[in-house]
RNA sequence: CGCGGGGUGGAGCAGCCUGGUAGCUCGUCAGGCUCAUAACCUGAAGGCCGUGGGUUCAAAUCCCACCCCCGCAACCA
């Protein structure tokens, strides 16, 4: 698979990260989101004149997908293999120009962990031990107190559960706490939003850290990667699975990584000049796993010895209609035959503006018509579509001179919105667009063109509302390339606009010049009735 | 004493950290406009900000107690 947006560059660029999905299933809403925040923030970046490189991926060895190849008869490379046909694509459906597409199974993957465990065995970061606890056979993993029922017995959902000895390896995490908690003192934007930095503070003051457990004796799990200083274990799948963001730096050659794991055999490097990566600049999680993005894996790093990602930006999860979002109970929302109806913008919208990036949300198709219709089609597609319907009814699409009567405002709204981009405030960057799209609006209302073109003696005055209005439109484009760049790139086609809306140096004031003609309006969100049969 | 999130006009939310006339979107009602995707604009009604205490000149906002809802075990982001 090819990805265009590859580049190679000579200074650090932004590196931005979703997690890799576990791949025991379909990609759902939850998966669309985060690699939907992710791809804005990489787009905003690039928008910004900034190289930025945006890797996503899935997590496929691991117990449950061992379990799952084995229940279909299948090889579970070969099942890693069918899903990667989905998931790959589902970030192209997405939109999502992501520069790589990372896979545990890879060899290239395989020898970056292996190549680390190596480093930590050798310096004595690990040590093995038995553990002795309540297994579960048909659960496949072991059991605490936790698990009892208030009678002291377990559920007989575990099946058959035996005291079970065993071997493993240990990775020292709790000589490092001091030192997280420091640091994360130290680096207030490292955990985002605040009150998760307060979670994983009050986590690592609670209580020592326990040791984490790294292996899997391979009797009882064979598809992960073999500790190489021990070919009866095979690595825990979170050992494995974090790695991942440096994988990709590694094997593209970036230099910070290579120095802190000297000993990586050649693996595949297609840059001709090897870009700098890492360290990732943000980790776009959800807030279950913030555990081990927040804890686990700054402590893996510090062992190996490369520096911190600079931040760990954990989002929400959402519900539908209030509720948890259950394939069994059918209450599920399926991303793609939403895009298939509305189309991928309409999507990326939604789950954007619906809310910040922290909260929890809440997928109702009455709040995702009430955006679609109320937005959307009223209101930035009708304001396209009825400043260039004027355009072209009085002045048959021609523009005159420059009109700076809407400069400021623009201007103004670009700032702010470079300014939430850079904050990853993606939400309030779509308000404040549409600040403007809802007083150009009002614009019209207030200076009334349609009538100015009844009365030739306003001509001059026709002219300067109508340049206001295109330019206007234009500048709306560049804004919301990040966001939405489809519907970006049709305003420029609709405005007869060469280029691509993809640099926000372009969204200053002034860039449409006196005699350009501005094409044909065609709508870019078509309006759909609300009513809906019921299903 | 488990942890976390939340309870703000009909609905969905922001505001709370850094107290000082309660805000946004949708919906409702009335009016305006006609360029436009039956779209757009203006105005109005509607809330004692979960409950009870406390601090303060002043509390949605800070402190204490309590009540209620939702996640933390799945299909998981």
């Amino acid at each position: 698979m090819a990805f265009p947006h590859s580049r190679a560059r000579m200074s650090k660029q932004y590196y931005i990260t979703t997690a890799i999905d576990y791949v025991n299933g379909h990609p759902h809403l939850g998966h669309a989101y985060e690699k939907i925040l992710t791809d804005v923030i990489a787009r905003a970046r690039r928008s910004l004149g900034e190289p930025a490189f945006f890797l996503t991926g899935n997590d496929e060895h691991g117990q449950k997908v061992q379990q799952a190849a084995l229940a279909q008869g299948k090889d579970p490379q070969a099942y890693c293999d069918e899903f990667a046909e989905i998931w790959i694509p589902f970030a192209a459906k997405l939109n999502c120009a992501n520069d790589d597409f990372i896979r545990t199974t890879e060899p290239r993957h395989k020898a970056v962990v292996q190549a680390i465990l190596t480093k930590l065995h050798n310096e004595g970061q690990f040590y093995r031990e038995t553990y002795s606890g309540w297994y579960s056979t048909k659960e496949e993993t072991f059991l605490t107190d936790k698990d009892r029922l208030p009678d002291g017995t377990f559920d007989p959902s575990w099946g058959e559960v035996n005291e079970l000895k065993e071997d493993n390896y240990y990775f020292k995490l709790g000589e490092h706490q001091q030192w997280l908690i420091d640091y994360i003192h130290k680096h207030p934007d490292f955990i985002a939003p605040d009150y998760r930095r307060n979670e994983v503070l009050g986590f690592l003051n609670s209580a020592k850290l326990e040791d984490l457990c790294i292996s899997r004796p391979k009797a009882r799990l064979s598809w992960g990667i073999p500790l190489p200083f021990d070919p009866e274990f095979v690595t825990y799948v979170w050992f494995d699975a974090l790695v991942n963001y440096v994988t990709v730096p590694a094997a593209l050659g970036d230099p910070v990584v290579l120095a802190a794991i000297p000993d990586l055999p050649p693996i595949n490097s297609l840059q001709s000049a090897s870009p700098e990566l890492w360290p990732a600049d943000a980790h776009v999680i959800g807030k279950d796993i913030l555990k081990f993005h927040a804890v686990y894996w700054p402590i893996m790093l510090k062992a190996i010895g490369l520096p911190l990602p600079k931040q760990i930006l954990a989002h929400g999860w959402w519900q539908k209609d209030g509720a948890k979002i259950s394939k069994s109970t059918g209450n599920i929302v399926d991303p793609v035959a939403v895009i298939d109806e509305w189309g991928v913008d309409a999507f990326r919208y939604y789950v954007v503006r619906e809310l910040a990036i922290g909260p929890d949300g809440n997928w109702t198709d009455a709040g995702f018509q009430s955006r679609y219709n109320a937005e959307l089609a009223n209101g930035l597609g009708n304001l396209l579509n009825r400043s260039l319907s004027m355009l072209q009814k009085y002045r048959a699409g021609k523009l005159a001179a420059r009109h700076d009567k809407k400069a400021a405002l623009a201007n103004q709204t670009t700032q702010l919105v470079i300014q939430h981009l850079r904050n990853a405030s993606l939400q309030e960057g779509l308000k404040v667009i549409w600040d403007l799209v809802t007083d150009l609006n009002v614009y019209i209302q207030k200076t009334e063109p349609f009538r100015m073109a009844k009365d030739p003696a306003q001509a001059t005055r026709l002219d300067e509302v109508l340049y206001n209005l295109a330019e206007g439109c234009r500048v709306l484009a560049v804004l919301l390339w990040p966001y939405l760049p489809g519907s970006a790139e049709k305003i420029f086609a609709q405005l007869n606009i060469a280029e691509k809306p993809d640099q926000l140096g372009a969204a200053t004031w002034g860039g449409l010049q006196e005699g350009h003609v501005c094409g044909a309006p065609l709508p870019l969100f078509p309006r759909k009735d609300l009513a809906k049969p019921p299903a």
